[in-house]
DNA sequence: CATGAATGAGCCTTCATTCAT
DNA sequence: TATGAATGAAGGCTCATTCAT
């Protein structure tokens, strides 16, 4: 049994080499740059291996689609059990959207390239099952808190507003500002020295002007960003300072 | 000379063609999914005709950049140009970058390809020079309204507050929201009913956080956006709208 | 008249011009070198007036040995009219093909292009005519003069030596002295400092090794050498000096 | 290990019967003449299969010539291990060169295409140390055998002789009657019986011509002939007779 | 299972030739 | 007659995928 396991384990290992292999190429290039030629050579496994662990270039698109969505669902899941008011839970929700953005800028990009290429019909059925069960996990976290809230009288909407909003708000931002930090090279010449501290403040904005209590200024949010950075994303904070 | 004129048209009509089909191959497939052999394909041209255009696939590629950056230089420009304070002139280049991105939400995808790809080097020096001088004149004016509002004290920024925060701030809502509304196809799912005025509201609030005098409450800024709307950009909307 | 006469040097002149063009095309890049798009570029013609003089590619090839097979052609016409003896009158024509390979020392890749590629049938009956009769006319005059030498006594032959293996001597180091001349670039470095000079001496042997009286030792044939470089070809001599 | 080297040894006949198909294509039609759509076509294989075993055209011209230039190192080799006087030896350089034109009288013509055309930058660094040291080989050989020459007192050159001059003629001569021989298809018409005949004749009075002893007069230069046709050359004889 | 040779569709680009103006 | 846009057949090369060993 223990063969057997070393075995799988081996086969799991080469499966993630192969997934990070195929990320740069997929992102650089779009979906007709990831080539199966370039993994084998850069790997140095034959062609045929690649394909015992991927029937086609598509698995291998949504393989890396469903890791990236699976660590955000994580990310979602322990932000969403931290300890707190509920304002203090949708900021951890909105610090694990930052912590997936940085981490991961490139998943919308991925997002985009699965949809825009007609690759979703060429997937299992097993890996889009995957796929969208993580979807749906997430829409439930955030639904979630939503109900909390509005039970708890944290928050009261304006007519027309609806707590989703804030989501995209704060989803809105952080997609805008990673992508334009990643796509412009001319930020410096256009005099922005630190976009991700011009980032967190139009988050912080945004989030007072849902009128979700306690508002920014009647509650100490740094030291709550600085719990939830301590308590719920030790490592992830760690990983992105580096 | 009638004749003439004629066939120059034709050719120029062609040309529009070209790159009208091209744009989508580019933005939905990337640099390697854009084929010449599609174009010709899809416009039912022979392939030595698209060639008679465009010496290879990379002058297609700048010249579509070519053509969103020079609309956006013509937004800016006319912009710029609005009669008003410079909180109402900033307002309407924000009202600019939103007509911008709005009515080209892939420019930024179409940047970044040709970011990525070495695209550039092969380039005639011409259709690089074109676009260069676009660049430096969107840059330029950005600049002159900013120097104009801190000139006429409508504009003091706290320690290290830059005024070009406000130009990333527009920007990168613009941006992070067009990019999500256009990727995503489950708004709706999440709640997001009506994604342009969420966005709408998260610039109102951008701008007066940088204290950019008359704040939104001191003045009615609906009332200019309706003129920057009805006044400068009355097209745009329309096109927009529809 | 004279209007018609310029109209028809006009066409002469570009006539010439396009085969001036097309020669280093053909003679650098083989067949599939020559490039009527070239042609026309270079030129600054449309290609429809390229059209207009040549029906075809190959016509311009067959041009092309046209020219150089009518040098060919007078120049051995004016060497087989040198006023001496037999042994004097090969010599010049012997003259007269080295002359013509050093002004045209890419002829026999033309004629290797012509008879490699299926040229020939493509071209014009007319054409046709012009090259074989050029031919046969070059033929005829050396047949002459051997004829001439054999009635006058000044050759007699051995058993199984006939007249022409003179004329093939002659033609064949010509040919292959220039041939590794022109193809080789390590002729220093194997030690050649000048390869005419050795190209000469081997000539005299041949003529000398054929019996054709008088021989070399027995007339000054460096006298009658410079007599037909004077007399003769003084314009070749000065081209092929400079 | 056989099934290894059954493979091994498949690929190597696909690869020569590859390059046995490139060479009338390249020898008839130039650089361009030679593609690797009819070199796939006329073997059967798929343009892929081509490209497993030469990973451009250029490198396929580059393995052609390597084949024929090993081949005439090989004839240099074994011509200069032919025990005799140095006369003999360059007498058995000389046959080997003219075993190697026979046997190969396209060759100069290879060498052409590979310097007219710019292939030589894009093979690999492999192949060309190859086709280098082979050219360095000969080279050596032949300045070798003159240095014993002229170190046993066999040679002494007139001023401004230099032994390499017969190296020249040699080749020349051998390079010019063959190239005739391929080219013209009116030999018979010119009267040229037996070109190879005349050929040699003009080989043995250039020898003579530079004074190595003893001249061919002085010894049985066919004797010698005949002995290293049969203890160097035999196959190859028997070959070019056929 | 692993390998890597074979396949063939597809891509970018060139070019001889035609033809409407 | 001159022009030059349009055509479409190649050509060099890449790459996803298959399959015999």
């Amino acid at each position: 049994m223990s063969t057997q396991s070393r075995k799988q384990r081996e086969i799991q290992e080469r499966e993630q080499r192969i997934l990070e292999t195929a990320w740069p190429l997929l992102i650089e290039q779009g979906y007709l740059g990831l080539s199966m030629d370039r993994i084998a050579e850069t790997l140095q496994y034959s062609k045929g291996t690649i394909y015992n662990h991927f029937s086609c270039k598509e698995e291998i698109i949504i393989a890396l689609a469903i890791q990236t969505t699976e660590k955000r669902t994580r990310l979602f899941e322990r932000a969403a059990a931290f300890r707190g008011t509920s304002r203090e839970r949708i900021h951890a929700i909105g610090s694990a959207a930052t912590i997936f953005v940085q981490l991961f800028p490139d998943h919308f990009k991925l997002e985009h390239i699965i949809r825009s290429s007609s690759i979703w019909e060429k997937t299992s059925e097993k890996r889009r099952t995957i796929m969208r069960s993580c979807e749906r996990r997430c829409m439930g976290i955030v639904g979630g808190i939503v109900r909390d809230a509005i039970a708890h009288a944290d928050l009261t909407l304006d007519d027309g507003i609806v707590p989703e909003d804030l989501v995209f708000g704060l989803w809105s931002i952080s997609v805008g500002a990673f992508s334009i930090i990643t796509t412009s090279d001319q930020l410096v010449e256009l005099g922005i020295q630190e976009p991700f501290e011009t980032y967190r403040q139009n988050v912080h904005r945004l989030l007072d002007g849902f009128g979700w209590r306690p508002l920014s200024a009647d509650y100490d949010s740094v030291a709550v960003d600085d719990r939830i950075r301590a308590e719920v994303f030790p490592e992830e904070f760690r990983a992105i300072s580096a």
